[in-house]
DNA sequence: CACACCCCTGCAACCGATTGCAAATCCGTC
DNA sequence: GACGGATTTGCAATCGGTTGCAGGGGTGTG
């Protein structure tokens, strides 16, 4: 069917090698049968097999990206550049949907079975122990939006989760509340958990704080939305520092069920700033997870993996800031 | 580093062949060999290379998934339906963004490089041409939201868009609007033109009717927003249909912008019925698109063309309905 | 016990490329 | 024109599997 390195030397009147070499970076060939090969391999719409030199060169350019995440719009964002940056660099995205799955057993195997020169996981709901699964497999890995753990046996990329906890806290205290909530991700996310921990640290100062908290079931809208409407239900808060900004939206419905003004009858604080927040009907406060930069480093640790199997784990973490928009009361 | 064939075959005391054997459907291998390669396999660690074998074979189970819609939510809806259909399958999505490209030349090399199986364009603003680039490539192709032609040369799952472009004019008619508008997509997209098409087609039926059209620049929140403003600038008609869920999502929001209340002071009616447009803070009267079956039936003719690549080119088309939410004026 | 038959097995060629090595060619210089 | 060194070239092995073919072993029948 298609065309072989045969065919084109045959027409160009070289050997296979000489073909090959015309087609391989830095290779010795004259430009005399450099351009008979370039002509043959014209005439006859010739492109190289890439999963056949993968067989002697050890690289097919494959990238495994996992993830589970379907259901937050943020991640349509992180596919967009992720996919992107990836292609811009001559990587090819692999696809693994994890939803119903949290085995890396299988994902693992898979993604050997195609020879992916690197995995990145990209998630904040999968456990360290799933990326770990592909180290140990022999698979460089990065985790995206991952924890980084004290002793990190694999590159992590993300936020200081803790930090933007406290980040949180602080914000809803400047601006006076004083009965305040967190309403967080799932239990098993560490994303969830981290924050919660940076949150409760910062509250915890304060003994004169009334503090609750509260995890959705997922980072999805329905999530945030249930879980608010069981707050208002059981009596809620002042405000609220929401997991992240799909459940900061899915909480801002439940609120105007019940006729609540967000940032007037009750506060609401985000995570991530994804597109979405920013629109005129969402408006949502929100700490600014600066994706493109992780994504980009991410990129670019795979990018080192590649050269360095054996490089040594690294935790890239990037800053976040608060972006004041209208579910928070102004600072006094 | 990873384990092959032939040290299963040495630990096993067999052929290569045995081994090879034990691993491919339907092949003749007595229980006994069989259960000493799996005995050696399962030691070693071992799983198939499944690129080296495709080399022979030429089958790779990579499936190209194409798309330059990375900006309208539905699309993750749809990345997640066809990334776990295809796996179900045992099928491997490659992804290619082409959110910044409409040459489809690069994006074939790219995939015949990789030897996928087969191809799915999953965009209804790229052109028929692009998926009949892949077709004219040798590559099993199906345009998933593409035009069904008269005289169809790729597979194309999708809608009948000059159908529902009738079926929203009838439903904002049957609700006594008379000023009326169509706020489409980009005009270089098909699925905006048929769109129009059949809208046009309905409202001159009735000569009475004031109808105006305009086209956003993109199927995206930004875009609906932009061009609603100007709409009401311009001096807004009574109901609108809006090229689809996320162009009519921005132009609520610049309904709300001037206070005006959808369904009320003005009627939006839209296209998609994605998951947001459930949203009880959206409440989005539009027409159900089926991804769900659209998917299902893409992948069911992708493994169709797997088993006979000369298959005759076919469209699929599933009808789609009214949801009836509080966007537009109750039927009297 | 001889024979035919079927089921397994291993050999070896092949899929489409890359690459170390040695031979061939080129170039400039004396 | 001969020589040396650098540059190109082709040969052949290899990557990890698959598969047609021929031969080996087992079984059942007469």
């Amino acid at each position: 069917m298609s065309v072989t390195l045969k065919e084109v030397a045959a027409l160009a009147g070289v050997s296979r090698s000489a073909v090959s070499r015309t087609f391989t970076e830095g290779a010795s060939v004259s430009p005399k049968t450099r351009s008979k090969v370039e002509k043959a391999a014209a005439a006859l719409g010739y492109s190289p097999n890439a999963l056949a030199s993968s067989l002697t060169t050890g690289r097919t350019k494959l990238i495994g990206l996992i993830s589970n995440n379907f259901h937050n719009p943020i991640f349509l964002e992180v596919f967009d550049l992720f996919t992107r940056t990836l292609q811009e660099r001559g990587l090819r995205p692999l696809i693994v949907n994890l939803t119903d799955e949290t085995e890396p057993a299988n994902s693992v195997r898979m993604l050997r079975q195609y020879s992916v020169d690197a995995a990145i996981v990209a998630s904040s709901t999968l456990p360290p122990s799933f990326a770990k699964a592909f180290h140990d497999a022999g698979v460089p890995v990065v985790h995206t939006f991952g924890r980084s753990a004290t002793s990190p046996e694999v590159h992590v990329v993300g936020i200081d989760n803790v930090e933007c906890g406290r980040m949180a806290a602080r914000e809803l205290l400047a601006r006076g509340y004083r009965r305040i909530g967190y309403l967080g991700g799932p239990k098993d996310a560490t994303s969830a958990m981290d924050r919660f921990r940076g949150f409760m640290e910062e509250v915890e100062k304060h003994p004169e704080l009334d503090v609750s908290h509260s995890f959705a079931g997922a980072y999805s809208f329905e999530a945030g939305r249930e879980e608010m409407l069981q707050q208002l239900a059981d009596g809620p808060a002042e405000g609220y520092f929401c997991g992240d900004d799909i459940l900061s939206i899915g909480a801002l419905s439940a609120l105007s069920d019940h006729k609540l003004k967000p940032g007037k009858d009750i506060g609401i604080i985000g995570l991530n700033d994804m597109e979405m927040s920013r629109w005129e009907s969402v408006d949502l406060t929100t700490i600014h997870q600066p994706i493109k930069q992780i994504i980009t480093a991410s990129v670019d640790l795979v990018e080192e993996m590649l050269k360095d199997p054996e490089r040594y784990p690294e935790a890239r973490i990037f800053p976040c800031r608060v972006i004041e928009r209208g579910t928070l009361r102004p600072r006094p």
